[in-house]
DNA sequence: TCTAGATATTTGCATTTGCAAATATCTGGC
DNA sequence: GCCAGATATTTGCAAATGCAAATATCTAGA
């Protein structure tokens, strides 16, 4: 086999990391972080969702989200609310505040999406992603069968 | 701009994490972990490494490294030795025990690179990976000037 | 030779992370 | 209406992480 430079979950982590880092250094200024930006960006997607939900579509760790959003909460960037109907769900909302970062984010995220496909043509960008969608849904094959992941 | 599953980093940590998670659990019963095995599979690659390089070629931030050595040099996976010419350098060499788990990781490795990559026929496996690389690389025109990442 | 600045690694420390257990609430069956 | 098991979220806790400071050593120049 090959060295480690050739392994696709070594490519993928490292150019992940990378692209997460320094997305983080430039939004911090702006008090956000990645995942402060994933959390806004589901809930501009969909306000008012519930948790788990969240958890979910940002691949956030539950317990993870629920102390990121105590920050967020703190920062007044999002409210949590009860679901009257269902008293255990929580569902997020977006408060003024968040919506005003997630405004100042939005062209960052862009330009990020933009520098990071330089030399890719619409094409080969769209291949990428569906790449790695296939990859994600690849590892259901791997996936101890008692876990269920979103 | 669409929905954070279109975004690219998004999608690559996403698959990135979950292809990690996945390896790491599977790995965890012989002791070992994914940034073990990293540093294992760079060793295999080219033994007698230092810290700094093994830091480059394995994206683990360097004082990360110093305690995941300390960890495998108590497994005695590796033994860390002192350039006779440099003293300020570190390098790593194998151990037998690290041998032998590196005999163990290697199969399971490829058996991820190969589930990962199903439905992939060879010159799509190596465009992503390709893909990858420049992804990467793309990210110099972001990175802060003073900094230098290998 | 002595010193200032560069380089390599380690250590200090605060943050992030995720698993597992705890808590709260709901649902269906009795 | 009450209980057992399911579901949603939070909390406890220990490990991993990464930045910045500390330490050790080297190099080049006065």
């Amino acid at each position: 086999m090959g060295p480690l430079g050739s392994y696709l979950p070594y490519l993928l982590n490292r150019a992940g990391a990378r692209i997460a880092t320094s997305f983080g250094e430039e939004v911090r200024p702006l008090g956000a972080t990645l995942q402060i930006w994933r959390v806004l960006a589901a809930l501009r997607e969909r306000d008012g969702r519930r948790m788990g939900d969240l958890s979910a579509t940002t691949s956030i760790d539950v317990s993870t989200l629920t102390r990121l959003v105590d920050t967020m909460e703190k920062k007044g960037l999002v409210a949590r609310r009860r679901d009257p109907a269902d008293a255990r769900v929580v569902v997020l909302h977006v408060a003024p505040e968040g919506r005003r970062l997630t405004r100042k984010l939005l062209p960052i995220a862009e330009r990020y999406e933009k520098v990071a496909l330089q030399g890719f043509d619409a094409e080969e960008a769209e291949q990428l992603k569906a790449a790695l969608r296939r990859l994600y849904a690849n590892m259901d094959a791997l996936e101890s069968p008692h876990k269920v992941r979103g």
